[in-house]
DNA sequence: ATAAAAAAGTGTTATAAAGTGCGTTAAAAG
DNA sequence: CTTTTAACGCACTTTATAACACTTTTTTAT
């Protein structure tokens, strides 16, 4: 499990390498692969080791498209997803691609947080995690709807 | 169990030492971990012991993230945690993080009061923790919220 | 269509900062 | 007075990041 915030460089080709304290946990876990795709809710990231990807992916993807909730959600979790090799014994590096970067509002940033929350991270822009933090709300609340039942069970 | 009010030093490097009294629980409870995060609702930090973070964060992100309270508590308990190895028959040092100090406003303090809770922790600022004691408010009360059934059975 | 140029992506190295470990001194307890 | 504990200081190790070099892909111009 993996936990706590970090607020780290971005270089110039939009790299950022995840904090060493993680690499046991990565090396555990026996990750080679990491997917990076859009948060429903907020303008930001979420980051998923390989394992869970396939889990959430093929849990998503079988639900019923018809309903444009879910239609919605597949839409920008799945169709968002970059999957990146990953090697846990190396530099932990990882790119993000532009598209990502420009919903996370994090294009001009060199810096990011990266947040652990167990089994997945979440990028932000400084700013607005910060916002956040205090209680103050985003202009972009992306997903203010109720759910449906498919998915009450789900958890992204 | 651990109980009681210790005003203690930190170093430059931002580590503190449990007090040698309780080293016998630290060691009886057969701890490698330790947890400090912070508190939802005061200007303070909490501290557990790993095998009661592991019964706490499980629970917790377990919870629906899609209400945004949970939400919230998620990002500050799990997204601000930082897990350090712990060594009972050691030194029993622990780093506090530039990120949590200033939370806590222990940054420029060269003494923090660690008060023993019986299966945790609550690290303070010397001057909130007398003016809560004194009945005062502090400036900062976060959680000033109902919260959700689905944590009302959490003590966090 | 091909070559040149630019951009994007990958990998390495060097250096400063952060973190860790341990010995010494000072203070407190027995 | 002896033993234990707390606090401090120093040296060593690890980590983060910026800078650089090289490769691959894409774009542009002829």
């Amino acid at each position: 499990m993996m936990f706590g915030f970090n607020n780290i460089s971005i270089d110039k080709k939009s790299r950022f390498s995840f904090p060493a304290k993680y690499r046991d946990a990565f090396i555990n876990s026996n990750e080679n692969q990491i997917v990076i795709t859009k948060d429903p809710q907020y303008p930001s990231l979420k980051v998923y080791l390989g394992s869970e990807w396939d889990q959430i992916s093929t849990k998503l993807s079988s639900l019923q498209g018809l309903d444009p909730i879910v239609r919605n959600l597949q839409w920008t979790i799945l169709g968002n997803a970059s999957v990146c090799d990953f090697e846990p014994n190396g530099r932990m590096q990882v790119l993000i691609s532009a598209d990502l970067k420009k919903y996370a509002q994090i294009e001009e940033a060199n810096r990011i947080c990266l947040i652990g929350m167990g089994n997945k991270f979440e990028i932000w822009n400084q700013e607005n995690w910060e916002q956040r933090q205090t209680g103050g709300s985003l202009a972009t609340e992306i997903l203010d709807i109720v759910l449906p039942e498919s998915i009450k069970d789900m958890s992204f």
